[in-house]
DNA sequence: AGAAAAATCTTGACACTGACAAAATAGGCA
DNA sequence: TGCCTATTTTGTCAGTGTCAAGATTTTTCT
C-alpha cells in the first residue's frame, strides 16, 4: 500500500486522507463564512465528497468543529513558543512573548479563536481537545513560573498570577476580534507589540 | 380601544406588544438552548404566534438577536451602576465595583453575554446596539477617569489604562463562562469578590 | 358614521441544513 | 479467489430562515 502515496493528488478518494482534507476544508469554510454560516454540507463539497461522507470520521458537526478547535490549540501553543524563541532568555521577556503569541494567534485566526473558546468546545470531558487546551495553558503557566517560582500553582497567589495573565491576554484577543479596540488594532501588529507588552506586564504588576 | 387591555392574556389576534414578547421569549430560548440551538421559529411559537410573525418586527433573525444584545448592554450598564451604588464614594472602590458588576452580569447571563460580544453583533454602524455598548463602556471610562483625571482619553496612556481595565474584566468574564477557571468560579460570587478586586486593581497597577 | 389605507399576523412554499438508513464501492485478508 | 469490513454515495426526513400571498385587525381620512 506504499504505492503512489505521493501521486498528483487525483480523485482516488476512497482510501485517502479524508479526515485531514475535511479539517482543512472546514478551516477555510470557517474563516470565510464564520461560525454562523458554517455548513457541514458545503465543507464536504469543498473536500470533494458527498454530504454524508464526513459521518464516518466525525459523528457530528460538533465533533468536526471540536477537531478543528483541537488543532487550533496546537497551533496556538506553537505560536506562543515561536514568540518565546525569538525573545531570548530573560524570564520577563519570555513571559511577555507568551502573551504576544497568544494575541497574535487570535489576530491571525479570529474565527478559529472564537471557535476554540465558544460554546461548542466548553466544559467537556478529558478529550483530546481538552488536552490540547491544557498544553496551551501550560506554556503560559511555565512562563509565569519562571518569574514567580516553580511551586507557583501550590499557592492561591500563584493561581491568581496565572489567571491575571491569562485574562489580560484573552481579553485583549477577544475584544480585538470583536472590533472593540479599533484604536489599537487598526495598527499593524508590530506597532501593537509594545502596547501589548505593557498590558501583559500589568497583570503581574511588573 | 382602551378596552380589555388587562384581560386574562388571551389570544386577541393582534396583541400589540409582540416585539416585547418576542424579545422576552428569545431570551428564554437563548438561555435554555444557547446561541447554537436557538431558533426563530421556536421563539415565535413560545411567544404564541406563527413562524413568520417576527418578520414584521425584526427583518432578520440577526436583527432579533441584535435587539436582544442591545437590551443586554442596557442591563450590563445597570448592573455596573448598581454595584457602584453600593460601593460608596471612594474612587478606587467605584472602579473596582464597575469591574465586579461587569463580571457579575456575565456570570448571571452567560449566553446573553456571549451573544453581546459574538460575531453577530460585531463592527456595525451607529445602530442602537452600538450606542448601548458605548454606554456600558462609558461607565468603566468614567470610573477610570475619576482615578486618572478627566482628560483621560486625551492621552495614549489614558486609553491604555481603560483598555487594561476592560480587558481584565472581560477576560475574566469570558473565561469564566467557558468554564476555564473552575477553581475560581466554583465558589459563590461573593467569595469571588475579593479575588476580582485584586485582579481588577492590577490592570491599573493599584 | 363608513370606507379606504396601513399595519399586523397566518398560511404556504422554497432552498438549505444535519442526521439517519440503505445501497454501492473499494481494500484487506483468509 | 471470495468473504468481510471500512468507506462513500444516494435518498430521505424533520427542522430552519426567508419570501410571497392572503386574511384580519387597527388606524386614518372624509
Amino acid at each position: 500500500m506504499t504505492d503512489r502515496e505521493e501521486g498528483a493528488g487525483q480523485r482516488r478518494y476512497h482510501h485517502g486522507e479524508l479526515r485531514e482534507a475535511l479539517l482543512a476544508a472546514a478551516e477555510m469554510e470557517l474563516s470565510e463564512k464564520g461560525e454562523d454560516g458554517f455548513s457541514l454540507r458545503s465543507t464536504a463539497k469543498r473536500a470533494g465528497v458527498s454530504h454524508a461522507a464526513p459521518a464516518h470520521h466525525f459523528k457530528d458537526v460538533t465533533a468536526l468543529l471540536q477537531g478543528l478547535a483541537q488543532r487550533g490549540f496546537e497551533r496556538l501553543t506553537a505560536t506562543m513558543k515561536e514568540e518565546q524563541a525569538e525573545a531570548g532568555d530573560d524570564a520577563e521577556a519570555l513571559y511577555v512573548a507568551s502573551g504576544v503569541g497568544y494575541i497574535r494567534f487570535a489576530a491571525e485566526n479570529p474565527a478559529l479563536f472564537q471557535l476554540m473558546f465558544g460554546a461548542r468546545s466548553s466544559h467537556d470531558k478529558p478529550t483530546e481537545l481538552a488536552k490540547a487546551g491544557d498544553a496551551s495553558f501550560s506554556v503560559l503557566v511555565n512562563a509565569v513560573a519562571r518569574l514567580r517560582g516553580a511551586d507557583l500553582l501550590k499557592t492561591e497567589e500563584g493561581w491568581r498570577d496565572v489567571a491575571a495573565a491569562w485574562m489580560m491576554v484573552h481579553g485583549y484577543a477577544h475584544l480585538a476580534i470583536g472590533g472593540k479596540v479599533g484604536w489599537l488594532t487598526g495598527q499593524s501588529f508590530d506597532r501593537q507589540r509594545p502596547v501589548i507588552a505593557d498590558l501583559v506586564r500589568r497583570a503581574l504588576r511588573l
